[in-house]
DNA sequence: TGAGTTTAGTTGTTATTGCAACTATTATCT
DNA sequence: AGATAATAGTTGCAATAACAACTAAACTCA
């Protein structure tokens, strides 16, 4: 046994492949709450994440709210203009920085907040019931393990 | 205490939302590889994912690569045209069905693939270290089960 | 056989994305 | 203070995606 052995070229099985199987499980779920926000409150999923952050630290600026949604700026800004055309949203920008815009819902834009923010706690509950308590508990863990990790050796 | 409680509305923290997680642990993971992809091999996802079922799977049609990749068939198509412009597949059409088309890599378009298969491959166990052996296969359980029941229960 | 249906793939149109260039404002440094 | 750099947000544009309409081929079933 002399000869050398040329590598064999490998096979990538795609399905089971663990960056496809995330995209495509996250498509599949993003793709059905999606239908609803669509549907039942005329909101994009970037829209819905914008009010969504809204929701929860009223005032910050669009690019704060750019960097925890990991939304692109100009995304950002258009979607902020539609919102804000819909009275959804308002905006000032702040006295002592003049760049820096000044976000919150409107009544009307609570309201809808208020709307949305059980339909979503439903879905992810109706989703998370394939899973036992400790499961759930895992899942999250390992999903935010992973996140971390492909954020800081990688780039 | 006979009054009538309001229900008291639910702040919806994104950070948290399962959803969303999925989606921004997705988008970074894509991302990153699909930076190589891009510039070592000049493939966007979508491209390199025809390829990859193609190297598995040579010969099927253009619907059994959009069955297998979830991609929209518009899409699929202008990316086989783009990637049989480039040599990179062949394309042939079924003499029993005429509606049929018949794909392969070309020899070009195996030896790309036979490039790009290692490549992805470390990038999954790099992405996988920070996991012990039975966290991936846990993770992968999850995910797999969290897939269909997403698929079944909800359209 | 032949009208109606289904299937495979393509093309047209519109909306969304992502990048880069741009404006306006503030911060830095000598 | 004044030049230079950095930051927040907007806009332009080219590439991509999504959806529907369309063509061609094959099936169905009376």
């Amino acid at each position: 046994m002399t000869e050398i052995t040329p590598k064999k070229p490998e096979i990538l099985q795609l399905e089971r492949y663990l960056p496809y199987r995330l995209s495509t499980l996250s498509n599949r779920i993003s793709g059905l709450i999606s239908e609803t926000y669509s549907s039942k409150f005329a909101l994009s999923i970037t829209e819905w994440r914008i009010m969504a952050v809204l929701g929860e630290y009223p005032g910050v600026s669009a690019d704060e709210v750019s960097i925890k949604t990991q939304i692109e700026k100009s995304i950002l800004s258009r979607a902020i203009s539609k919102l804000l055309g819909r009275k959804l949203l308002e905006r000032e920008f702040d006295a002592e920085d003049r760049r820096r815009s000044i976000l919150t819902l409107t009544a009307t834009g609570l309201s809808v907040y208020d709307e949305v923010v059980p339909v979503s706690y439903a879905y992810e509950d109706a989703l998370l019931t394939c899973f036992s308590v400790a499961e759930r508990e895992q899942f999250g863990e390992l999903i935010d393990r992973l996140y971390l990790h492909a954020g800081s050796s990688f780039k």
